[in-house]
DNA sequence: ATACATAACATACAATATGTTGTTTAACAA
DNA sequence: TTGTTAAACAACATATTGTATGTTATGTAT
């Protein structure tokens, strides 16, 4: 039971989420006014205030979505035995992903220098590869920490997408066959 | 030969920037406004505005000026004909600069969510590797591209090092016990 | 040591942006 | 239809920026 039931209070949130997101694809964050939303939005400022303390919560409600979304896609993954297939087959759905929403990829990349974009991606990611390789290893006496070698792979993977991203120099298909060779048999030394 | 002979000048750019410099250790850079800068080296407002247009000139001195310094450091990499020793090296004098100024690289990067730091490390060390990459592979067919492999080993080890500035988890001596296991003998594929 | 040039200071200004508040109007739910 | 309240309107105090002007003081060169 949601308490929303006013239509003026969704209607005019969901105005100020969408005039956020397409400025979202023109500006970086922080050159974003709230003015500026309520202008493209044609509401007044003081109805912004109403809903949002201020721009950061919008930020965040934004981030939130786009977690959701990689999450979802990611969740497709079946859980296959074999750690190398299992992590190709993320980085499949990741590029996936990323192929289907490419203008706001690239947009939001090119506007917020990666960062924001970087950490959204690192974020979802980690925690499956974690609990992947954590499986992977159980019982192992391993020689390198699990979080390094997690950490050493996300690093590597993300900033292959990152600038995969930008530059759409190479296609999907030869980024894989590329991660094919760069990823090792057995993540688990 | 220099044009700035007036002492003022030099004087009161030296306070600005050093006042800069303290001031990135406590917040984050867009939060760090002119007048705070001026209050707390004690100079007029307008005398910032006759040495800077704005508080991203200073930015940009500040960064240059970190990478001439990591810029500096790496050169000591003797020209190692092994590949993987080179790298190694070349790590080593990375988290040597890092260990250095601890205290800068912890507390910028926790201030300004890594991208500023990241962005300076990856610069800077890029250079070198790229050309390292493409000298160990000369006349030889790939199956990835240079500029695909170097980023996704360069993403790999900034990555570990970002965690590492900001956990300080592990030894120096462990992170390079660990790089050993994770850098492949010949980075030529 | 003095005179000149100018860096630094003091101050004011316009412009922009933020966040808050009080009043009125209009849309919604019952 | 009526009571409720969201949204518009408008004004406010505050903060920050960048510029411009005249004055003071401090280095540089003679």
């Amino acid at each position: 039971m949601s308490e929303k039931l006013d239509l003026r209070i969704v209607k005019t949130k969901k105005n100020i989420y969408a005039t956020f997101e397409s400025l979202m694809m023109k500006h970086a964050f922080e050159e974003i006014k709230v003015s500026d939303i309520c202008n493209m939005a044609m509401i007044n400022r003081s109805t912004f205030y109403a809903h949002y303390d201020d721009k950061y919560e919008l930020l965040a409600e934004y981030i939130n979505n786009m977690k959701d979304l990689l999450s979802k896609e990611l969740d497709k993954n079946s859980n296959i035995n074999n750690s190398k297939e299992y992590y190709l087959e993320m980085i499949r759905l990741l590029l996936d992903h990323i192929e289907g929403r490419r203008d706001v990829f690239s947009q939001v990349m090119i506007n917020n220098r990666n960062s924001i974009l970087m950490d959204i991606l690192y974020e979802v990611i980690s925690k499956d590869v974690i609990k992947q390789i954590k499986e992977q290893n159980e019982n192992k006496i391993t020689k390198v920490p699990v979080d390094i070698v997690s950490k050493f792979y996300l690093g590597a993977v993300i900033n292959i997408c990152t600038e995969w991203i930008s530059s759409n120099k190479y296609s999907k298909e030869d980024l894989l066959s590329y991660f094919e060779v760069l990823i090792p048999d057995n993540i688990d030394v």
